[in-house]
DNA sequence: AATATTAATGATCACTTGATCAATAATGTC
DNA sequence: GACATTATTGATCAAGTGATCATTAATATT
């Protein structure tokens, strides 16, 4: 009944802590970074900072000495998700005409959508954005702008239509390029949030959603740019 | 300085507190379960109870006599909108032959999209499936299940290639579908999480995104049903 | 009008949760 | 090896959080 106290080792309660491990500021604050990328993501940022302490396997009073606050965790979070993240190049592939639209599209999306389909980058994007986060919009609306804007041009080139300075984005080229870019994110997020099996051949899938996409825009855009709509 | 008592009507405190609103069992019932939904599809589940109450003018403590705890709520609020919204005309609708495919297919995804174009319901949608609910799962198993089976039994029988039991569906035909379904869906997300401007005419965007998907299903369907894949 | 029924509430409990801080123990310096 | 530096921790605080319950007040019944 009565808990018999172990009589062997008097002292030194057999050292239950495990000892600490002293790492370097910067070693910690990434492992930490990294870390509440995988649990915030997992958990969404209502996520605990003692789960996620425990999951890091140190104590929850370090996180603040890395991190001022959880709020500011999180913004460190946004910064390397959605600012670190943008490939410059990416402009560049779309835009050098030496190689064909279509391979050029191509390129690009494989690229762009090994972001869109990686677990933690889908499910931070759609916490933030569902909780109002300035930085998601902000990403949003670069990729409307920049990507976009950029594709359009290049397939206006390729058809011999007016330039964009001309005439400027139809709402129906907007949306073929929104139609494009939501199939793709959505593999993602049937993955992602739905945890539902992905493609067995996502490169194609891709590929073929670009090509889809190719295809489509020439019919599209021919009938509403550079001539009257009906 | 100090707060003078007012000396006019000294019994009966003024009634600062406003009158018990006593209503009918359901009609609270409802009326918790419908401001429940606005509220957590704003705030997401971890909403707290005191703020929902005091959104819908009551008393905290009232929500607890209609709803057990708040799990037993949320689940309510999953039935509500996975459950009862799902509308059995829908694979009437897809399948009958009497109609042209394409004009079934428009009628249909102008229905099903006022849906995936809520606000609420797509908020909850992509919380629930964040926060793994299977009833989010089970929905889109659904989906893919009865929706996609039946288009593509439709745009095979259309394009006279083999029925569905004698070739199973391919991954380029189960992909296409979520092409679209994604492309669609995401017109609502941008809306509803980012909120990004719609598109000044849904209906047109929707209809389009049909009709590019029946022109590629015949091109890809073709190159890949009843013919050996080079 | 008196009484019974029950919808609604304020107060409160037990537990959670972000944040703080003095004490502790690795590591570097001489 | 002694000492200084600082990374790390356990203990703790204050505010918040789902849930409970005795009390209150609308409404129905007679």
């Amino acid at each position: 009944m009565a808990k018999a106290a172990r009589p062997s080792t008097p002292r030194k309660p057999a050292r239950a802590t495990k000892p600490r491990t002293r790492l370097a500021p910067e070693q910690r604050s990434d492992q930490i970074l990294r870390g509440a990328i995988q649990f915030f993501a997992e958990r969404g940022f209502g996520g605990q900072t003692r789960d996620l302490a425990e999951q890091l396997g140190i104590s929850q009073a370090l996180l603040y000495r890395y991190f001022p606050t959880k709020e500011m965790l999180i913004e460190r979070i946004y910064e390397e998700l959605f600012v670190r993240r943008l490939k410059p190049e990416w402009d560049v592939i779309l835009s050098t005409r030496t190689e064909p639209l279509l391979s050029r599209l191509t390129r690009f999306y494989l690229d762009y959508s090994t972001m869109l389909h990686d677990y933690e980058w889908g499910r931070i994007y759609l916490y933030s954005g569902l909780g109002g986060s300035k930085i998601a919009q902000r990403f949003a609306d670069h990729v409307t702008q920049s990507i976009f804007t950029r594709v359009i041009a290049e397939l206006r080139h390729e058809f011999r239509l007016p330039d964009l300075t001309k005439i400027p984005m139809t709402e129906p080229e907007l949306e073929l390029m929104w139609g494009l870019h939501g199939s793709i994110f959505y593999i993602g997020i049937r993955k992602s949030v739905y945890h539902l099996e992905p493609p067995h051949d996502v490169a194609g899938t891709v590929k073929r959603g670009v090509e889809s996409f190719y295809a489509n825009a020439r019919a599209i855009m021919s009938g509403k740019v550079g001539r009257r709509s009906k």
